[in-house]
Parts: structure tokens; sequence; C-alpha cells
DNA sequence: GTCTATATAGCGATAGAC
DNA sequence: GTCTATCGCTATATAGAC
């Protein structure tokens, strides 16, 4: 684990790839070989199934997950400023791996159903004491849910409706004042 | 289109539900015919493709949206507070009509994305009115993003950890305070 | 560890009987 | 208007050479 081979990296980035901009549908063993620049046996080899590709995409979210509850905690502005401003997807390694397992959720896997609960409630936990109460916390996760919804949507490629820059500040300030007053 | 035929509204109802229960992947005409109760020949003498069958589904969620839009401009309790509320799904047929065109816009369908652009349009214009700025716009319209996702997460049949009775109250409470001071 | 070749199964769609 | 039978394609997975 602590050495993981350079081929199935490879083969795990090309498998997130082809789900982000592709879609579940296209993210075949054979799409996923041809874009990783081996043949389908060798990807068989490092994956006996495409369960187990699916279970490294999930493996892989779990690790960076950790990380970025660790940065918020003691992100400078805030964690519930760094938290909505990273809940657009700015194609980090973590929003990429995120993207990736709700594309293989709505696909129907259930072990990607179930890791996108365990985040979302890490997240909630970082979250919790800086809201004044549930509802307050109900509300910081679903405006970062809502964000996260309409990236899903917009394919990776076409801009969604999402607010940034300036839209986004205000969106933050508003959301910050309402669960504090 | 005043008198649909009974075996084209069963069929499409039967597609609609393996979309929300099963997922994308599982509703396969095959699987649609035999939940419809008639035979592969038989569906596709109603829907003569499977984009056909995905047409018809968006073609019932554009019907059912604008009678909710109606319903919120008039509704009692205010058209934001109506607009949160009726975000978590109640399995009513506006909720299973955009579940099922959530799933085929995760599939690949771009015509089911391009009809929940539509309809997230639609509900803004509505509710643009009661919000004081856009972010405050934002803000309505990421809620209820968060709750739709929540629910598509979730599979249609366990129950996400979305906020119903009084949470759902304060939460409403909680953000027409931020939209209006 | 990586390859080619192939088995197996399921999908969308067609043809034509009733 | 609904059926059965079947074609053509593509997907996952196996077998075995190198």
């Amino acid at each position: 684990m602590s050495r993981p081979p350079l081929a199935r990296e490879k083969v795990l980035d090309a498998f997130e790839a082809i789900l982000i901009d592709e879609g579940e549908r296209a993210a075949t063993m054979d799409a996923t070989a041809r874009a990783a620049g081996v043949s389908k046996g060798g990807l068989l080899y490092h994956f006996a199934s495409k369960e187990a590709l699916e279970a490294g995409i999930v493996e892989r979210l779990d690790a960076l997950v950790d990380d970025d509850v660790a940065a918020m905690t003691t992100a400078e502005e805030g964690a519930v400023a760094y938290f909505l401003r990273s809940s657009v997807m700015e194609n980090d390694p973590i929003d990429r791996a995120i993207l990736a397992t709700a594309r293989l959720a709505q696909g129907g896997s259930t072990p990607a159903s179930d890791a996108l609960r365990g985040v979302r409630e890490k997240w909630a936990r970082a979250i919790r004491p800086h809201a004044k109460d549930e509802a307050s916390l109900d509300l910081v996760m679903l405006v970062s849910d809502g964000l996260y919804f309409n990236n899903a949507l917009s394919g990776g490629s076409i801009p969604g409706p999402v607010p940034r820059g300036p839209a986004m500040d205000a969106l933050i300030a508003l959301v910050e004042r309402a669960i504090r007053d």
C-alpha cells in the first residue's frame, strides 16, 4: 500500500477522467485500458473486475477527504468559508475523486453511495462547531451539496450556473451571517 | 395528446420507477417491458427507440413543472417556503419525474440535462422577486438543489439525511430571514 | 506483468406472425 | 396493438502465450 505500482495509478487516473468527462456509461474497462495506454488484459491484472476498479476510486476518495477535513479546520478564512469555496469544483484531486464517485453512485454503485454519505458526515462533523444550531448546519451542508450537484450535472465541460468570484464572496457572507446571528 | 393510450403511460411509469429505484443502468428496455407487463415488441410499438422513451420522461416533466410554478406563485405560505418544502422528495409525480430525469442526465442524456436546466431556470424566475439580491437567490436555489441532490443519492428508498418536519420549518425560517434582512 | 484471443451475456433494434 | 424470434453490437471476464 505504501508503494502503489505506477500502472495501477495510471489506470485509475484514466478511469476517473472518463467518468468525469464522458459519464459513467462511457467508462468501460475497454475505454479505460485504451486511455491508460494498456491492454485490457493488462488492466485486469491490476483490477480483477470492474467492481475492483470502482473500489479503487472510492479508496482514493477516502484518502483525500481526511486531508481536506484537516485543511478545513485550520483554514485562515474559517472552516465554513473554506468549505463552501471548495465546494465548487476547481479540478483538484479531491474534486475529481468526488465527481467520479458521484457518477458511480448515480450509476447504481452502492459502495460509491455509501462513500459519499461517509464523506458528507465527516464534513458535517467539522462544520457543526461553527453553526449555532442544527438548522444552520443543514443550511451550510445543503448549499455545499447544491454547489456539487450543479457541478455534477454540468458534466465537467459546460459551466453550470454556479456563483464564482464576487458572487461567491457574497454568498459566503450571506451564509455566515445567517448561521451566526 | 389529449387521450394518451393507457399502455403508453404504463410503460412510462415503469421506466420512471426503475430509473428511480435501481438507477439508469438497470433501466433497460427489456426490464421496462417486463415491469410494465408488455413484451419488448409491444413497448417498441409505443416508443420506437430508447431515445423516444427518454423523451417521454422529459415531456412528462415539462408538463408537470408548469403546474408546479403556478402553484408556487400562489402558495399561501409564500413562494420560497413552498419551493423549499417541495424540494424534499415526497414521491409526488413531479418529484419522480425530476429524479428520473436526473438519472438520465447523469447517464449522459443531453436532452435530460437541458430539461433540468430549463426547470431550474423557471423556478429561479419565480423566486427572484422574493429575494433581495442575486446572492439571496443563489442561496435559495442552492439549498433546493442540495435537497434534491440528497434525494437523488439515497435512491428513492433509503431516506437521506434531509431535514423534515420541525427541522424543515427551522431551515425555512433561517433562509427567509437571510434573504430578507 | 503485459499481451492476444476468445467465451459469454445482455443491450437496442428489426422482421414478421397474429 | 401486441407478440415471438433473432440479428448485430458491445461489455465484462477468462485462458493462456510471451
